[in-house]
DNA sequence: CTACAACCTGTGATTTTCCTGAGAAACGCA
DNA sequence: TGCGTTTCTCAGGAAAATCACAGGTTGTAG
């Protein structure tokens, strides 16, 4: 089931119309934090452990929809926690956090039952993406819900990573793509700088601030190029999407 | 009878509409796992058991639609654990796992009866295909469900391994052919290089990551050659397939 | 009206990702 | 066993994406 937000947000529930529930695995507390605090945001609830046994007991008892499960834990390893989670839970979808050189060579089938998996570091909406993938196709969430972000004559399919305004296909870059899917998927509201950084950008990014202005000027080129603008700026305080009509 | 998920892929069920049950038994817990986590998520109901015993017992009981089955197991013999599987479910069809190097007369005379067999390692596009096959022709599951997919007009028989592309043969290798294959059930959906490893090579494959681009050039020269592209490469994301229309 | 801050965007360097030719090794079959 | 086929590694090159930098433009406060 999803249901819309005051502010214009669409977000999953289950199908009892409850909150979705989400596992956080990491020994990392940082970690931990920053995923429980942007998940949280999504309106979902949220439980975390630091180390295997932690999150087969929290399972246990909190029956979550998803875990997202760094594959790095100081007390087992991640295929043996994953082995007494699926016990557990056998339908449970779970998202690997893993180290990005680490992917290359030993971890096989990690995605081979549907589950799914993000290196470090992430961009937080990559991970809700996923996540809300998972939680989809799992069923655990209503199967109405769907993969495609509409504002306006603009769509946006998040499976196969589709964007189109009018009808017309227009080509994304990765960045380009997730930058547009944070903004549509919070139409008609105002994110700051800071707040498109912190959560399209990975959350080691050192670099300058003004690529936001760079890539809200390169989806203006595809999106808006010749058409009314949907992309606005407010000035000092960010950008937001629109309709164009309104 | 089929049914098509909300991802678009079409997936095997009972007559009664109820999802077709299928019984693992291998002694490896690693494997029960990963055929367990894969079958799963074509939307089937897994029992799974560790030897022979467990498994006539779990049958007994479970009255699964197929079993996959381990011929070295640890208590009894692989023939020994068929014929008991046979007195309690004469008419259930048996996906055989073999060695490679196993003798390979013995099972030739077994499939003889409709059954199938795979060696290991195996991948698991090609379990999962082999045991749908062997459901669709048990009648277990409704014998409208077809072998054929289809997409655009390149079309892909999964029983007789022809593939043509308007009409016109086209000759795959082996390792094609399962790549193409899980392009084509899923169709415009973006799969990742590691989705497609996964699923595609064998659980032990250990090489580079590249293989899954040198055959999707492959494929390329032999699908799309001279027409209009139906492979699509997403930067950063994966490949997808889709007609060549829109 | 001016000056400043905020924002926009062209240019190009760097890095990442992908494609594909060549050849080695493994395999299948007669 | 020998030969053709298939699979895979390796590596060079092409293409695309990302980002820093800097100069230009626009909005706004005073």
């Amino acid at each position: 089931m999803t249901t819309t937000s005051p502010q214009g947000r669409t977000e999953l529930l289950r199908p009892d119309g409850s909150p979705v529930r989400v596992l956080v695995v990491d020994d990392e507390p940082s970690i931990t934090e920053l995923l429980s605090m942007a998940l949280r945001y999504e309106g979902w609830q949220i439980r975390s452990a630091g180390d295997g046994t932690g999150a087969v007991q929290t399972a246990r008892e909190f029956r979550p929809d998803a875990v997202v499960l760094d594959m790095m834990l100081p007390d087992m390893d991640g295929l043996t926690v994953l082995g007494r989670l699926r016990r557990e839970l056998p339908d449970v979808p779970v998202l690997f956090l893993t180290a990005k050189d680490a992917v290359e060579d030993r971890i096989a089938g990690l995605t081979a039952g549907g589950d799914d998996y993000v290196t470090k570091p992430f961009s937080l909406e990559e991970v809700v993406a996923r996540l809300r993938g998972l939680i989809r196709r799992s069923g655990a969430a209503d199967r109405r819900s769907d993969s495609v972000l509409v504002v306006g004559d603009l769509t946006l399919d998040e499976d196969s990573h589709e964007v189109s305004r009018a009808g017309e296909g227009i080509h994304l870059t990765a960045t380009e793509f997730e930058l547009l899917r944070f903004l549509m998927r919070n139409p008609r509201r105002v994110l700051s700088k800071a707040q498109i950084l912190d959560r399209v950008w990975s959350y080691d990014f050192g670099g300058q601030a003004n690529v936001v202005e760079l890539y809200i000027s390169y989806l203006r080129r595809k999106i808006d190029a010749g058409r009314e603008p949907m992309i606005h700026t407010r000035r000092g305080a960010g950008y937001l999407i629109k309709p164009a009509a309104s």
